[in-house]
DNA sequence: CAGGCATGCGTTACCGGTAACGTAGCGATC
DNA sequence: GATCGCTACGTTACCGGTAACGCATGCCTG
């Protein structure tokens, strides 16, 4: 009751009448101990409420780190969330603790990031995307560690790779929205200073387009974070630049219905006037009186899949290089 | 080029002719050293590419750790997650780094979250909320670091708080429902099974229909997570069970927005027919047709705040117990 | 000019675990 | 019965920084 948190392995060796490393050795489940010697450390463990000093295990020439560093985009995207939410969840189920940070799409504050992580000697690295600066690069491989790239598959990793596709995302959308009919057709994207992975699929998208015959009329790419407002936004600038244009991609689901919404405000409807494509499988197109056309992206099972990888790496565990997770374009009744 | 990352205070020394510790001094700025030796050293450090090992520095028995604690609820919200950014933002501006969790609104995991922080000797813990289990709090007690609790105001918080009365909230919100002239109101909860944050706002709500003389006529308050279709379908349940309901307050404005889509489903008329409000003065309710009746919760000032108060704290600067960040109720159009 | 004190360093010990190594006791083997 | 090898521990050193302390040197003051 005095102080739990005090007791340390000096502590319950003295209590148990063993030593130091014994009592580490039961703890950590190392070979070299009788059964009767564990229970009488783990009974004094118990009592004495020993909390382990993580800082120190990890610190020593043994380095045993149980830290996983996570970098994505934003905290504020539902996409990237739950991506995080499962990836946060499957290491702590492991044994893992997470040091979380976001680099905004810029890749010097990955680096940065990346810096401070670094002085905490982490065991991992998981990066959303697979663009990096020289000096992120020269850092993880000083590092020595496993490194996960997500979301963005790259077929050419660092280490090893979990993900999907953007190009053929935006490929695949392509090619939907002219076997459905579409002929006059644009984009409308976001963050356009930055390097994300919508620019990736808006790649994919027009190759598809120009493949088919019949090549992107337009594209509005606002400079603004994707979003409902964003997408009325970018709808408007480019309806009203372009008002023949009988389909739309977007960046995502959310810009997609805040785009439809500035079409109902012009009494213009979908998919008769033009069709709409989002991009995610969000939320928010549960609700719409139509079903969204959209790309789901699986990202529960992608943040598992991702940590348990790592956790592979870590344990030295035979693991693919690149892992596909496959998203399926799902048509609605907006194209 | 060689191997940048392996360079320690010693490498520094040597290079510089000094001690480890006069090298240490100049990069804490400690006092003991001369113009002359800091420019050397300095010298050196940038050459080698030394990285410090933040480890070894709050592991030893001065603990100078940067390491923050911070827990919220979920990653998927777009509330908690703008208020993440500004906390994240600020303190790695301070020379912070965060350790981030979550803990699904259930005390017990927020207590295996401190768990196992705790085991890292963190400097300071930022959570979210103001219920926390028994061990929690005495894990906090044994820890003896600076404890922010935010979001939801604690007047007698463990250490110092940041926030606003969620009770207060719904109790504006009732009034204000009331002299709109509304009557026969009804409230659309989530998380049924979990002390959320929401239900302290429905109590407060309730309260102020009692005292204005139309008490709540009946509330729906589902057990899933609150989001657009749990709005949808609370007002579906809701409203089929008291046709004659003539408002609706909403945990917050997704369910709110998903509610509308509903009641647009049968044809009725928003406020016409029935007046909706939410809270939390989300981004989806900026493309409705008409502005959304809301509560608008500065998250980035909020997370700003927070993030500053705890490093005043670490500083052993003079702050308040208790800071208030003022929310606002923005009337709309459809109550 | 002795004494006091600030400046600018170096030396030592230590934090709490863990790797590496040493060793006592005991049964099995040749 | 001497050797071998295994089990179950104990001992020691070490990780990379930092607090505490020691100690010259130079300057100021009474």
């Amino acid at each position: 009751m005095a102080k739990p948190s005090k007791a340390g392995l000096e502590d319950i060796a003295r209590a148990a009448g063993v030593s130091k490393m014994t009592v580490s050795r039961v703890l950590r489940d190392a070979p070299g101990f009788s059964e009767d010697t564990r229970t009488r450390v783990l009974a004094e463990v118990a009592r004495l409420g020993y909390l382990p000093n993580r800082l120190a295990a990890a610190f020593g020439p043994g380095k045993s780190s149980t830290l996983v560093g996570v970098c994505v985009p934003r905290f504020t995207s539902q996409l990237f969330g739950s991506t995080l939410a499962a990836i946060n969840a499957t290491l702590t189920r492991l044994g893992y603790q997470t040091m979380i940070g976001s680099h905004d799409q810029l890749p010097e504050e990955e680096e940065a990031w990346l810096r401070s992580l670094a002085s905490w000697q982490p065991a991992g690295v998981i990066l959303v995307g697979r663009r990096h600066t020289v000096g992120t690069l020269a850092l993880l491989r000083d590092l020595t560690v496993p490194v996960v790239e997500i979301w963005d598959l790259n077929t050419q990793p660092i280490d090893v790779s979990v993900g999907f596709s953007h190009y053929d995302n935006g490929y695949e959308m392509g090619r939907h929205m002219i076997s459905r009919g579409r002929r006059r057709i644009g984009y409308v994207g976001a963050l356009a200073a930055r390097q994300t992975m919508g620019r990736t699929r808006a790649e994919g998208f027009s190759a598809a387009l120009q493949d088919g015959g019949f090549p992107m009329i337009d594209r509005e790419v606002l400079h603004d974070q994707p979003g409902f407002y964003a997408g009325y936004y970018g709808a408007e600038t480019l309806l009203s630049r372009n008002p023949k244009l009988d389909a739309l991609y977007f960046h995502d689901d959310e810009m997609a219905i805040g785009g439809m919404a500035w079409i109902a405000t012009r009494g213009l409807s979908v998919p008769g006037d033009i069709g709409i494509a989002g991009w995610g499988g969000m939320e928010a197109a549960a609700i719409q009186p139509l079903r969204l056309t959209t790309t789901v992206i699986p990202t529960t099972r992608l943040g598992k899949a991702a940590a348990e990888i790592l956790v592979g790496r870590l344990r030295g565990d035979p693991v693919p290089d690149v892992t596909v997770i496959p998203t399926r374009l799902v048509p609605g009744e907006t194209v």
